[in-house]
RNA sequence: GCCCAGAUGGCGGAAUUGGUAUACGCGCCAGUCUUAGGAACUGGUUCUCGCAAGGGAUUGGAGGUUCGAGUCCUCUUCUGGGCACCA
């Protein structure tokens, strides 16, 4: 046994002895234990390496993880690295390095730094995105959707980064900007591959194979309802899909067959809509418009064109618009309105089209800079602000009352929606429409280091996918890296030399690979039967250990990555291969840890923590229990060094406690109590990560323990117990020093005795009028009766009481009376 | 503009159903030991008036409900995150 606390000497040992026994923390099939799936979101293998932000989530599963395994739960907690991705092409652009070589040597990195933190990961299930063995089944799922209708392709306005020389996703072209270079995005039209996730917004109810009924896998929507999420990222998910309720008015389009369909949630402005706007992409512009405005409406076009997709979406700009020279009827007034286009009106929201009327301040403004007509038909409850409304002197976007509106005048602008709706109905010219912001999902990538989608081209067969036994579909050695706008596949002579498996003629294949979200979205389903050669993962072990019961990661895959998996796990469970349709049960976010003056940690601002550095100095438990104790672990918090120091002192005082061990030892009730107390309350903070009050109820009883002159073993044996999973290294070499030879963690979780954390005597507080005057020590049942008398015989209540009447008094067992005077 | 989260000492943060606000840790102050200490230990530490006993104030701000509010209600300010010309 050491005489000194000395993490840099123990640490290393005892990580060794968990590596010699993974058993310890492998997750084994045959257990008829209850499972347990605790999963951290798979790391992209950075040459950076670990940053403190890793350590904190992983810390917190990893606690959970060993705290679940002594309750008696069989625990899969694997790990595993999400490594296709732009850095590492990118980084072999620059240097000609492979790919594979660049992640092979950061994922060692990785792991040595997980391994030096003492994290209890089951490594034999690990996975890698980026290995064929892997990357088989992304690209065998990507033809199970592609035979179910889920996988299409089709010509598409996409972003375009022309630096990243790819496309991007909405997603990643991030206000106009791409997500990973910041160039301005541009709008190609390409052929592009897409996944059908807009059909998995709602629940959705397919007949499962040989009649065995219906299979009903509820949706994007509301399959939120039943997971225990943050609502904040619940928000962020409903906001994303983005579904509105609304009507879809049809407007005749005068000398024309055609009509103009417009898609609003205010059809109460409708009868003061006097114009009609429509996207400059909407397919009818070039239809309908006059001979005489056509120049005018071309050189629109030809403006909207050049600008870039951040310059239309600029705020506050000033809006534009031509006109058509046409005319169309509006349904409710029977007018004439013109036919305008418009920058601001999307072609990929709604219908593109728009009716255009002075409650809405976008409408307002263009009308009044063209001068064109306009009309209110809603009137604020305020008479002066009506004034102004009827007037045209302000725009008034609110709901109201409905005026100039025939029969609808006097309804609330709520119910004029509906009556407005079921009139036109009525007459076919309009229909409740529900609308969503979501699309379709752009899963395919002009870039080398993905999997590649597996489908070839036939000049006769056409769009052909790779049979089954063909997969994977690998990735050539062969390429040059550069960019050139095309996938750097289609000039690898290895990938290309292929025939058309229907007809045996030469044939080429798809260049493109997928997106790496595309890799992810399906990563937790692997964990449960890594090495299958023949299935994605086999359904029975699919059953034994999914879904995910608690899942943890970074807030910034609150939209993408969480909602991809989702959809796959939708997808699978439609096609009967899940039983589950919502992969990730519980979910937590670890909140940024800042940089010690409180802002983001950078690379730039050289004020980045490495926990390297930290685990060096202060030793793996140090780092981890201080990144618990900093605070809640889903809030943004920064960093203090000189908070580490706190900890390292904490683990002296039980380290030196060993000294003061005896079998004996000092044991009163009131150690007992605290004992018990600590046992119940670090169970449940664990429960629920709040793992900051787990350890400061740990520093308590430590204090109190340290305060006496013999410990017993029995109270310190319990103790380790608790300490554990914070602190695992200390835990196993303090307890393997009272003579145990097993590892800490075969040992059962401490039950607290429900007797022991009754307290005898209390602190009665003694209010009067509701502020406290005296405080007294009193049996933990006094009755409310003696509770009266002590503080009617309390000097200093009495004093307060002097001269006056009382009204009233308020007792509260075991914890205060109030004395209202 | 919309959605979500938050605001408590010098700092990070505690506080079951409304019931002792400031636990725990850092820092700071004093003391002990020491050649010394940016080490260790002991004690103190919300602010304020007071020598003290004791009093008063206090959880971003303003109201309200209640015997009693950090906690519940209404309004409001600010901060962080997300979405955004979405009809």
């Amino acid at each position: 046994m050491e005489n000194k606390y000395n993490p840099g000497k123990i640490e290393p040992k005892w990580q060794e002895y968990w590596r010699k026994y993974p058993e310890l923390f492998n997750a084994d099939y045959s257990s008829n234990k209850e499972k347990r799936f605790i999963l951290d979101m798979f790391p992209y293998p950075s040459g950076t390496g670990l940053h403190v932000g890793h350590v904190e989530s992983y810390t917190a599963t990893d606690i959970y993880s060993r705290y679940l395994r002594m309750k008696g739960f069989e625990v899969l907690h694997p790990q595993g690295f999400d490594a296709f991705g732009l850095p590492a092409e990118n980084y072999a652009i620059k240097t000609g390095v492979h790919p594979k070589e660049t992640i092979e040597e950061a994922i060692k990195v990785f792991k040595k730094q997980i391994d030096s933190l003492g994290f209890s990961y089951d490594w034999s299930r690990e996975v890698n995105s980026s290995l064929p063995e892997y990357y088989k089944w992304t690209q065998w799922l990507f033809l199970l959707f592609y035979k179910n209708g889920l996988a299409y392709k089709k010509k598409a306005k996409v972003n375009w980064c022309p630096k990243c020389q790819t496309v991007l996703a909405n997603e990643q072209a991030e206000n106009g900007k791409c997500e990973r270079c910041e160039s301005e995005v541009t709008q190609k039209n390409l052929e592009q591959w897409f996944f059908k996730i807009t059909d998995f917004i709602e629940p959705s109810f397919v007949k499962a194979s040989a009649g065995q009924g219906i299979i009903k896998t509820s949706g994007l929507l509301d399959g939120l309802d039943k997971v225990d999420w943050p609502d904040s990222t619940k928000g962020l998910q409903r906001n994303w899909i983005g579904k509105s309720f609304g009507s879809e008015v049809d407007f005749a389009i005068e000398n024309s067959q055609e009509k103009i369909i417009v898609y609003t949630t205010r059809i109460d402005t409708l009868f003061s809509g006097t114009y009609l706007l429509l996207a400059p992409e909407h397919p009818l512009v070039n239809i309908i418009t006059i001979e005489s405005q056509k120049k005018e409406i071309n050189a629109y076009l030809i403006e909207t064109a050049k600008k870039t997709e951040i310059e239309r979406q600029e705020l506050q700009k000033e809006k534009t618009g031509a006109f058509t020279g046409v005319y169309a009827t509006n349904p409710a007034t029977g007018e004439r309105i013109p036919i305008w286009i418009s920058d601001f009106v999307l072609v990929n929201y709604g219908t593109g089209a728009v009716f255009a009327d002075a409650h809405d301040s976008r409408d307002f403004e263009l009308a009044k800079k063209y001068d064109i007509p306009l009309q209110v038909s809603i009137r604020p409850k305020d008479d002066e602000l009506w004034e102004k409304v009827k007037n045209l002197e302000v725009c008034f976007e609110e709901e109201g009352v409905l005026v100039n509106s025939a029969q609808f005048n006097g309804l609330s602008s709520g119910e004029a929606r509906i009556k407005i709706t079921e009139w036109l109905e009525t007459r076919g010219a309009a229909r409740f429409k529900v609308n969503y912001k979501l699309r379709d999902w752009l899963v395919s990538r002009q870039r080398y280091w993905g999997a590649p989608i597996p489908i070839i081209y036939c000049e006769k067969c056409g769009e052909v996918p790779v049979p089954e036994a063909d997969l994977p579909v690998e990735l050539p050695d062969d390429v040059d890296f550069k960019p050139t706008g095309e996938s750097p596949l289609k000039y690898s002579k290895k990938f290309q030399a292929v025939i058309c498996p229907k007809c045996g003629a030469k044939a080429r294949r798809e260049s493109d690979t997928m997106d790496t979200f595309v890799c992810s979205s399906w990563y937790y389903l692997r964990y449960a039967d890594p090495k299958n050669e023949k299935e994605f993962a086999s359904k029975e072990l699919l059953e034994k250990w999914l879904p995910v019961d608690l899942y943890v990661g970074g807030a910034e895959h609150s939209v993408l990555h969480l909602l991809y998996a989702r959809f796959f796990t939708k997808v699978l469970h439609n096609l009967g291969y899940l039983e589950f349709d919502e992969p990730f049960l519980k979910l937590r976010h670890q909140g940024t840890i800042l940089a010690e003056d409180g802002t983001k940690m950078s690379k730039s601002k050289g004020n980045v923590v490495n926990p390297d550095d930290v685990v060096a100095h202060h030793g793996a438990d140090a780092l981890r229990c201080f990144e618990m104790f900093m605070g809640p672990l889903e809030d943004m918090k920064p960093w203090q060094t000189r908070g580490i120091i706190g900890i390292t002192r904490f683990f002296e005082k039980i380290w030196n406690m060993q000294t003061k061990i005896s079998k004996k030892g000092s044991t009163n009730s009131k150690l007992d109590n605290l004992m018990h107390k600590t046992i119940k309350k670090v169970s449940e903070d664990i429960e629920s990560m709040h793992y900051n009050t787990a350890i400061s109820q740990l520093m308590i009883l430590s204090n109190a323990l340290e305060k006496e002159p013999e410990v017993s073993e029995a109270h310190y044996k319990l103790y380790l117990l608790l300490l554990g999973p914070f602190a695992p290294h200390i835990s196993e070499e303090l307890w393997s020093g009272l003579g145990n030879t097993e590892s800490i963690f075969k040992e059962k979780w401490p039950e607290y005795d429900l007797n022991l954390i009754q307290d005898e005597e209390v602190d009665l507080v003694i209010q009067v009028n509701g502020k406290v005057r005296d405080i007294v020590r009193v049996n933990a049942d006094i009755s409310e009766e003696n509770a009266k008398k002590v503080a009617m015989e309390n000097e200093k209540i009495k004093k307060h009481l002097e001269g006056n009447v009382i009204k009233k008094i308020i007792f509260i067992k075991g914890r205060l009376i109030n004395i209202v005077i």
